[in-house]
RNA sequence: UCCCCAGUAGCUCAGUCGGCAGAGCAGGUGGCUGUUAACCACCGUGUCCGUGGUUCGAGUCCGCGCUGGGGAGCCA
């Protein structure tokens, strides 16, 4: 309880309003209180205007103090970052720039931040915000990027619930290592200076699951058998690789979305990951119009005609054999040479979303030789059911395929391409029991966030980015 | 993992031909103004990433290493 003879017994307990609710509302206030942290402060003899932001928006809004109030000397030494507490009027502004502010009345100090705190009232780089992710996030750009992500993830909830989807929480530990995703981080209990051995090699029967096990690299094998009991199911949830990939769109551990239907085919899953898109680009373009505001102002000029496109524009739907038909046409010169067979670079991906179509661009029926084991082999033998999403300056966004449903094509598909069967006995029950044609795609959240805010880098999308030698937060 | 670039004050950066280590911002003090990245005056700040070398002399040139960034591969 407060102690200060400003507060009255009824202010004490009077709860905290949103600055957000405060700069939409309609009318003057008597009495309000809000909670929240210094921007900047401007002062003149008798009296400091202090900017607050309580996370709630993007905007601060403006506090005058002045001479009356009793720590008005400690008031005028309020350094950016200090916690206050403001019991206030809310009231029109008579200066510009802001509608309403708030005649203070007292002023709590809930905490000072002293002088060493990193964050200046101007611009910093993203480098040096990535040596302080604890504290970037107080400030306007990567505050704006994480109520953005937020956001999203919500809308992500929210489309596939509107659709009769599914959550399925599919596991973080695995056993199964061979999902044909990437290199795996391994988990352990036992003691790694002393483990066990049996000859020469860790005995990892005596490990916690009698067996070696890791993290999980994606949900699909494990989002497929619910799809086969549930219909339409959708995994949302982090996903580990252990690669040593030193680039600004892989993090070793992101957010992976996916998706699996039932009775679908190749064109359902194509429908679903465009409707998908676009819904999430309008939500936010609905819903996050001033944070999206910062990024089309400061990060990314070209972010709203992007989204906009995104939004409003039927995404272009091609076969690989014509992608790589465009591309050898083009004229343009590539550092790689295509030709059907091989797998599309990053600069043909580009070129297509950015340069030749200028929009996203669906590119599906790849050669089988360059895709998993579970894809759906076509009837032609040589190309399979895959599809992938590219969007302009993020490249990939999303990757799916209908599932190969077949249990003789799939187990001659997993000796091909050296999948133990053993290890995936459970996922070839599914085939023998009631197996339906069935599909489904994964999409990269940091991703999704890149494309929506324009930022760059994945390292600036994801709270506490995990890259090869940074784990410090 | 490969190619390229960078590392100088708390932050952002300049530093010429190898010759005394600089500016803006932030911070401090004072002033002034319903201020808006406020303004004006004054004040302090250095392992020039580390290491070895060339040189009378290295922030500057060379080798090695570390860290960061951009691009590529791998992928989402």
């Amino acid at each position: 309880m407060h102690t200060d003879l400003n507060f009255s017994g009824k202010e004490a307990k009077m709860k905290r309003t949103r600055i957000i609710a405060l700069l939409l509302s309609d009318q003057a206030i008597g009495h309000v209180l809000i909670k929240g942290w210094v921007k900047t402060r401007r002062d003149a003899k008798d009296f400091s205007f202090i900017e607050i932001n309580d996370g709630s928006c993007l905007q601060n809004i403006q506090v005058v103090a002045d001479l009356g109030m009793a720590n008005f000397d400690a008031v005028k030494k309020l350094s950016t970052g200090s916690a206050v507490a403001v019991h206030g009027a809310l009231r029109p502004s008579p200066g510009k720039g802001q509608k309403w502010e708030i005649q203070a009345l007292s002023i709590e100090i809930i905490s000072i931040a002293p002088d060493e705190f990193p964050l200046q009232k101007k611009r910093h780089t993203d480098e040096f915000l990535r040596t302080i992710s604890h504290l970037r996030p107080r400030t306007n750009k990567y505050g704006a990027a994480f109520r953005i992500r937020s956001t999203l993830s919500f809308a992500i909830h929210r489309f596939f619930q509107e659709r009769g989807f599914a959550h399925v929480h599919t596991p973080i530990l695995t056993g199964s290592d061979c999902e044909g995703a990437g290199e795996l981080f391994q988990v352990t209990a036992l003691d790694m200076e002393n483990p066990p051995r049996s000859g020469g090699a860790i005995d990892y029967s005596r490990d916690f699951f009698h067996r070696s096990a890791n993290l999980t690299v994606s949900g699909q094998l494990e989002a497929e058998l619910f799809a086969l009991a549930l219909g339409d199911v959708y995994t949302f949830g982090p996903t580990f690789r252990a690669e040593n990939s030193n680039t600004s769109r892989h993090a070793a551990e992101f957010w992976m979305v996916e998706p699996e239907m039932a009775f679908s085919d190749l064109n359902d899953d194509m429908d679903l990951a465009e409707t998908f898109i676009r819904y999430l680009v309008t939500y936010a373009l609905e819903n996050c119009r001033e944070d999206l505001g910062l990024f089309a102002g400061f990060v990314d000029k070209t972010l709203m005609d992007t989204l906009g496109i995104i939004a409003a524009k039927p995404f272009i739907r091609i076969p690989y054999a014509e992608a790589v038909d465009i591309l050898s046409r083009s004229g343009h010169h590539f550092n790689f040479d295509v030709s059907f067979g091989t797998d599309l670079q990053t600069e043909h991906e580009r070129y297509l979303a950015e340069t030749h179509f200028n929009q996203p661009v669906i590119i599906y029926d790849y050669p089988k030789t360059i895709k998993p084991f579970y894809m759906r082999v076509n009837d032609n033998g040589g190309t399979v059911a895959a599809m992938d999403v590219i969007v302009p300056r993020i490249g990939e966004i999303i990757g799916g395929s209908q599932r190969e449903e077949r249990l003789d094509v799939l187990e001659s598909r997993m000796a091909e391409t050296g999948v133990p069967p053993e290890n995936l006995w459970w996922y070839l029950d599914s085939r023998r029991f009631g197996s339906v044609p069935h599909s489904g795609f994964g999409l990269g959240f940091e991703r999704l966030v890149m494309l929506v805010t324009g930022i760059s880098n994945i390292r600036d999308v994801i709270p506490f980015p995990r890259t090869p030698g940074n784990i410090e937060f």
